[in-house]
DNA sequence: CCGGAACCCTAC
DNA sequence: TTAGGTAGGGTTCCGG
């Protein structure tokens, strides 16, 4: 009997969980999660032989020329800067580029390595090299690796496209621990540069780079040109590796990890390469949008802390880590475990691994994340407190090979702080830990992102979303617990392994795999970028996706702080008491339908010195004065992006109402609400003051028409709604703010109301642009 | 007592 | 190898 291939509980199992947990336990008596926890007495396997269920289900055979693998990415690793492959005296140019974690449907996880074109490369600068060196060397590598790759019938053909200059630390044993001059050469396929020409001559101003350019640490260059690949906007999708494309490296076990030349880079259980334009990645949409059966470890560590001293790694023990590990989907965990320093009473239904040394009990839980290879690591505060604790101790306590909780053999996790700063979100200083494959998904950080609240303890948190409370253990008793005996330190286990599940259930409840799986998706960007990176990423990884359809180079621009514009109209407020009721009519998705509308976008955005070449129907001008092509000459990347999201929003929402399943309706609504997200943002995007790509053409001409907009409403409404014309009253806006107006047409009944409002409504869209729309919103 | 700057919060 | 926008109300502090 193999406990591992159940997906779903038995139904006694779930049913007698669901019961406990509607018991309304709110838990005060520290009793009622023990309940809960003997609820899974039944399951008897994990019971019997707690440890059978920790390795993922077996590889099936596979012939790599007639089987296909297919699996959902998750994570993505770049090559490039960290293992310089692509040195030149080893090999520039083709090579392995990104390394792409994922699961199968059965279950088992994949490292593939995609390879395809280094972008850019370091060598250092030759004695005595100055930037007058820049133009001649570029021609002499030009042809120097050209001739090279023609030799090789395999390789791509390629062009330089830069050189640069710039101070780095040696990577060469020889210069020592020192800064010296290094060139940096950037690539680009050949296939690439054309098309850039191309827009050239229709005036994309960001693709107007010079066939070449070049710079020293002297001078900034103007425009520095890299290309991204299709890989890196694949969004936790499927991807298939067709039969006979892919080369399997032999499997790789834990206890082979410390013998050197193994060929695999990692534990994975399927560990392949394939060329970047070989594997296919599927838009997620009916078949392909189901989720892999992901493995999520929650865990939670306690600390013998000493009194009124928060704990500090170097002197203080951890005495007990709980881990819960849970198959996305499933109701219930399928292993539920506390690691505990001294000997601790059991608990039913729970793995209890007891521990004389702190250091065997730290090595044993490396071991442990390794058999058990998750695919997400969740947990509350686990990036600031959990990780960096165990490593810090695990330091202290010199356990050697705690630190490798990856993937990769032989990759340490290391902790380093970032600070990430953003108007929309503040200031927040993070530590960041590497485990390679493995996302982390900090429940606290998911948290303060999507929710306002006044207290963000998990004991807070959980009280406000699932009216559940923690066990009731004061922090000063913790040590005392532990310094008792083996009933007090169950009473601390009970504790911890409730704090490890809590962040399971919120996950559960508040759909954030499914919603982030989402987001991930539609944008196309890994999974842990959006819990560590801003919103401007996604836009970047759209535009990529749309502008590789049109062979389009995207440029990189230097982020600097740029100009303030004018933002959206606030019609005065008439104050007072109405009594009488009031329609409020809104512009639907109104930033988004005025992009569309008009043709907004880098692509159509004309100079000065466009337009004589150009007849007068063939561009507008935008209320700011700028110019925009037309669609019909040519059509802009960001209508087309917000145009698909758009209508992928509308499918998903129709799909909605036809869906019964309440596990495919909370994808579908996760869809649509990550659909309109993500077309909100393109606007922002476009005005951020310190931007990947800003324009501020668009942001204000689109503001510009919203502002122009309004009060054209304003002015329709209270013409045609006149004593003169028949009605009632004399209708008028009483209020109105940036996409929206609310009416007082002076009637008395709500349903009268109602129906001028949806008159006036349709009126209104009457005279704009479509996708242009009013809509009666309420009274 | 007033105005301005800095800051925070919210609407859209 | 980073970081969505503007409008507008409110509070606090400081200087004149």
């Amino acid at each position: 009997m193999d406990g591992t291939q159940k997906r779903k509980g038995s139904p006694d199992q779930s049913s007698s969980a669901k019961r406990s947990r509607n018991e309304n336990d709110s838990s005060s008596d520290g009793g009622s999660f023990e309940k809960e926890l003997a609820a899974f007495r039944e399951d008897t396997v994990a019971y019997r032989n707690p440890t059978a269920n920790w390795p993922r289900p077996p590889v099936p055979n596979l012939n790599p020329s007639t089987d296909k693998i297919v699996f959902q990415q998750l994570e993505l690793d770049h090559y490039v800067g960290k293992h310089l492959d692509g040195m030149p005296g080893s090999k520039a140019g083709p090579g392995p580029i990104i390394q792409m974690y994922g699961v199968t449907m059965e279950g088992n996880s994949v490292l593939c390595h995609i390879h395809g074109f280094v972008p850019y490369f370091y060598v250092p600068a030759p004695p005595g090299f100055d930037h007058s060196h820049c133009s001649e060397f570029l021609d002499g590598l030009d042809k120097a690796v050209l001739s090279d790759m023609r030799s090789n019938k395999d390789s791509i053909s390629h062009a330089v496209l830069a050189v640069e200059c710039e101070m780095k630390e040696s990577i060469y044993g020889f210069h020592g621990k020192r800064k010296i001059p290094f060139l940096r050469i950037t690539m680009a396929l050949p296939r690439l540069i054309a098309p850039a020409k191309r827009i050239l001559e229709t005036g994309f101003k960001f693709a107007s780079f010079p066939e070449r350019c070049y710079s020293t640490y002297e001078s900034n260059i103007d425009y520095e040109v890299r290309f991204m690949v299709d890989t890196e906007v694949v969004g936790c999708n499927w991807i298939e590796l067709p039969a006979g494309k892919y080369k399997v490296r032999s499997p790789a076990t834990i206890d082979d990890s410390y013998k050197t030349g193994v060929q695999p880079k990692s534990y994975c259980q399927i560990e392949v390469d394939i060329a970047y334009d070989e594997f296919i990645s599927h838009t997620p949409e009916g078949e392909w949008s189901k989720v892999a059966p992901l493995r999520i470890l929650s865990f939670d560590i306690e600390c013998a802390g000493r009194k009124g001293v928060f704990p500090e790694p170097e002197k203080d023990s951890v005495i007990q880590i709980a881990n819960m590990v849970i198959n996305q989907g499933d109701r219930d965990p399928f292993i539920r475990n506390v690691f505990t320093l001294n000997s601790c009473a059991p608990i039913v239904g729970s793995h209890v691994l007891s521990f004389p040394q702190e250091g065997n009990m730290l090595q044993k839980w490396s071991e442990f994340v390794k058999r058990v290879d998750p695919d997400i690591i969740t947990g509350y505060n686990i990036v600031n407190f959990d990780l960096p604790y165990l490593l810090n101790r695990a330091a202290a306590l010199k356990v050697q090979k705690f630190p490798f909780l990856g993937r990769v053999r032989d990759e340490k996790s290391t902790i380093s702080n970032t600070t990430f700063q953003s108007r929309a979100y503040g200031k927040r200083e993070n530590k960041v830990i590497n485990i390679a494959g493995r996302a982390q998904f900090d429940l606290l950080h998911a948290l303060l992102r999507d929710y306002k609240l006044r207290s963000y303890t998990l004991n807070a948190v959980s009280f406000h979303f699932l009216q559940e409370q923690k066990e009731d253990v004061q922090h000063s008793i913790i040590t005392d617990l532990q310094n008792g005996n083996d009933q007090t330190r169950r009473r601390l286990a009970i504790y911890c392994m409730k704090d490890a599940i809590l962040p399971l259930r919120l996950l559960e409840k508040l759909m954030c795999i499914i919603n982030y799986m989402e987001m991930a998706r539609v944008t196309g960007v890994p999974l842990s970028y959006l819990l560590s990176r801003g919103q401007q990423i996604k836009v970047v990884s759209q535009l990529l996706r749309m502008s590789r359809k049109q062979d389009l180079l995207l440029p990189a621009h230097k982020a600097e702080a740029g100009e303030e514009y004018a933002g959206a109209t606030v019609i005065e407020p008439s104050k007072g008491y109405y009594d009488i009721p009031v329609a409020t009519l809104d512009f639907a998705s109104l930033y988004p339908s005025i992009m569309m509308a008009h043709n907004l976008c880098y692509t159509s955005l004309l100079h000065q010195s466009d337009l004589k070449s150009l007849k007068p129907d063939e561009f507008i001008k935008t209320p700011s004065g700028d110019h925009f092509i037309k669609a019909s000459i040519r059509k802009g990347l960001l209508p087309e992006i917000l145009e698909n999201l758009l209508s992928a929003r509308k499918k998903a929402k129709d799909d909605l109402k036809k869906e019964t399943d309440p596990f495919k309706k909370k994808v579908l609504d996760g869809r649509q609400l990550a659909l309109k997200l993500s077309a909100n943002s393109v606007y922002g995007f476009t005005g951020a003051q310190v931007g990947k790509l800003p324009c501020l053409p668009i942001s204000q001409s689109v503001t510009a028409f919203g502002r122009m907009m309004i009060e054209r409403t304003k002015e329709l409404v209270e013409l045609k709604y006149t004593v003169e014309n028949g009605y009632k009253t004399n209708a008028k806006v009483i209020y109105g703010d940036t996409d929206s107006v609310m009416v007082k047409f002076g009637v008395e009944s709500v349903a009268e109301s109602m129906e001028l409002g949806r008159e006036a409504a349709s009126y209104v869209s009457g005279h704009f642009v479509k996708p242009i729309k009013l809509e009666f919103e309420k009274v």
